[in-house]
DNA sequence: CAAAAATAGTTATGTAATGTAATTAAATGC
DNA sequence: GCATTTAATTACATTACATAACTATTTTTG
């Protein structure tokens, strides 16, 4: 006999990888709003907020923290160069390089959104103790590293 | 004095929005790669699971499920079906909607992209204890749909 | 029952993130 | 000194994702 059932996404739901994806997607989806009206997107207050923690730092330096390619940070300081809220100035070591430093609008800007973060993740977070928390952001920084020992080989 | 430290990414890492961000973007890359022979994208290879699993699934409650714009789905669609791995039918209770189905060669290619996943995870996981994963997975769940719920506020 | 509203699939279009390749200038290594 | 490497940049392609609008139906409703 056909037993109508509800469709489900139980399949997926067994790899981490597509609850990684969903929580991401959903997460992402609220910080960038969170930032909106701080005019940074969260690339860009990622980039700041490592700037002000981090002064003197190079964008090389920064594109390797941040995972990503220095091709793709060069806009991302354009940004926030533009809005004031960062420095790029000459490297008196190496003439190549230039050196990060944040503006006192910048260290504003980025407390204040830092706080947003925060209160957005505290109210994402709300559910899970602080025991799973801690659980979590140790079982994702696992994965993180064994998932990039993987794509290097 | 000057004391000269490494940079680094502390200020972020206390957010669990960047350690899900970072393990995301790793997982993916990985999860990628292992589903390159099979000419499946990561949303290509969740919509054939999901066919398969759910068979005469329509492509608007498979949007629903994947969290994703039907009109996104479309193109996805239209891989599967060129591949020959689905077959989109009419439905013969509703004549706007579709039926879909995985033929044959669907299902042969889900189970083994299924086993080249379940391998990759695998070894992504392998230093996550089964009662981390199960906080984990939790803990996901639990964060996307508080973010979910923020979102449509 | 006819008109209005909602729904299914689609098309078109825009934006944003990310990756790759190539360029220029400077530093480093042999 | 010359070849290689590195830093920042530019240009370009790809992909994911969102939005709006269109056509054909179905459902609602007055």
């Amino acid at each position: 006999m056909e037993v109508e059932t509800e469709p489900d996404d139980k399949v997926l739901r067994g790899f981490a990888g597509y609850g990684l994806k969903r929580a991401w997607l959903a997460v992402h989806s609220e910080l960038t709003s969170a930032l909106e009206r701080f005019d940074l997107k969260l690339i860009t207050y990622s980039a700041l907020a490592l700037i002000v923690a981090n002064p003197g730092l190079r964008p090389s330096q920064l594109a390797e923290l941040l995972a990503l390619e220095r091709s793709n940070l060069v806009g991302f300081l354009d940004q926030l160069e533009k809005s004031g809220l960062i420095r790029r100035s000459a490297s008196r070591v190496d003439r190549r390089a230039q050196v990060l430093t944040a503006t006192d609008a910048g260290r504003e800007v980025c407390r204040k959104a830092t706080e947003a973060i925060a209160r957005s993740e505290e109210a994402m977070l709300g559910q899970v103790t602080q025991a799973e928390r801690s659980v979590l952001t140790g079982a994702l920084r696992k994965i993180e590293t064994a998932a990039a020992r993987l794509r290097e080989e």
